[in-house]
DNA sequence: GATGATTTGTACGTATGTATA
DNA sequence: ATATACATACGTACAAATCAT
């Protein structure tokens, strides 16, 4: 349960990117693919010595990851990566079905002929990765997928709240892709939505991504009952 | 367009909240209220000295601006008040839309009866203050009434991004508070909203709502076109 | 409950990047 | 094209709050 090891801490700033958006970048990295769990402390002093830099950085970092949810702070006290109560999971899930929902409506309507085709592609690839039996890649598949449709509704705002809202979700969701099976049922759950949105048909795909967020949330529950 | 001015910049910090906190709060009231407006750059050094802090504090309440959507930053350039192009703003006004409809929806099925009486008296208070015509009263009365069918909805992830959603959209908001009959015309579209909820209509207090917003969209355009 | 150790909150100086003349 | 102005990005020092003993 580390931060990924930093190469050489180059004095000032590296290649056009500020330390603070790269500290950010790398400590939400560590979170989403749960190399920091649920709340760890986040101390600004040791994260400082780790990657080389002061602590100024460091607390800007921590703070823009305060404001995006990841992670939690407290006056004068550490902070910690973030634990939402089972109340407020649950209520996420729900925001985040009908946020996916929303976007798959949407790009029902809005997708161009090349994104449509890519989508199409990229949920055959999916299928192919699973029969494959490479739980990693079916995974990183699964989140193109998503992202896809985020990017077809054409809304930049509602993509980014969506995307902001499956980040923060994404500690809670996985145990769900340690389940045998658990990628296949994804994959026929996005035929569905598949379908639709290449048909044109926004109240199918909204309802078709409604239910697959809903199957995700079940798949969950015995997490959530653990905390 | 200036600052509220401030109280004697007591030296360490204020009554248990951190400086930067404060500065966070301040400065987005006064975006949100329109004290300052869209596209005007916000100078580190310069709050610093109005508010008789270092620059330290100002640095992490902007950031948290930044984060929040309320102000853009630039590498080594002054921040920005937010001022999103027109096609961004019809994408947060159309989500916008949908998040209150999901609040009305759930309002419609989790407020209890004490929240839903309080919800009946918010809209006959606003009534009356439209008949009074205190636009600026209307326009607080208005704020509360939307913020109790966000809390009604007994989500608080879905409460908080649809109230960050209305905070960012505020500046752009403002153009329809002057429009002479515009607060008469919410009041009865909050009607519709309110039967909706009382009878416990989801679907009906979604539509309801969807509309409303729409209006108001409406009544913004000729403001969006003059960005 | 008091005291020392630890950690965050703020101040301030310097270096670096961006824009403009 | 170079220089200059200007605002931010980071480092460092100290004050204040919290925690542990």
């Amino acid at each position: 349960m580390e931060f990924k090891t930093r190469d050489p801490p180059a004095r000032p700033v590296l290649a056009g990117r500020t330390w603070t958006a790269t500290l950010r970048a790398t400590i939400a990295d560590d979170i989403i693919r749960g190399h920091l769990a649920p709340g760890m402390p986040l101390e600004e002093a040791e994260i400082a010595r780790r990657f080389g830099v002061s602590r100024t950085p460091v607390r800007e970092a921590l703070r823009d990851l305060a404001a995006s949810g990841l992670i939690e702070t407290r006056s004068h006290r550490s902070a910690l990566v973030a634990r939402p109560s089972a109340e407020r999971l649950r209520g996420m899930f729900e925001v985040m079905a009908e946020l996916e929902a929303l976007c798959a409506a949407a790009a029902a309507g809005q997708m161009t002929a090349a994104e449509r085709e890519a989508l199409r592609a990229l949920h055959a690839g999916f299928g192919t990765l699973i029969q494959a039996g490479d739980p990693q890649a079916g995974h990183e598949a699964n989140e193109r997928f998503h992202t896809a449709i985020y990017a077809g509704s054409h809304n930049d705002y509602l993509a980014e709240i969506t995307l902001a809202t499956r980040e923060r979700l994404s500690p809670f969701r996985r145990a769900q892709f340690r389940a045998e099976g658990q990628l296949a049922l994804s994959h026929a759950e996005h035929g569905r939505v598949v379908d639709a949105i290449l048909r044109r048909d926004g109240p199918a795909a909204a309802a078709g991504m409604r239910a697959h967020i809903a199957i995700v949330e079940t798949a969950y529950g015995r997490y959530a009952g653990a905390l």
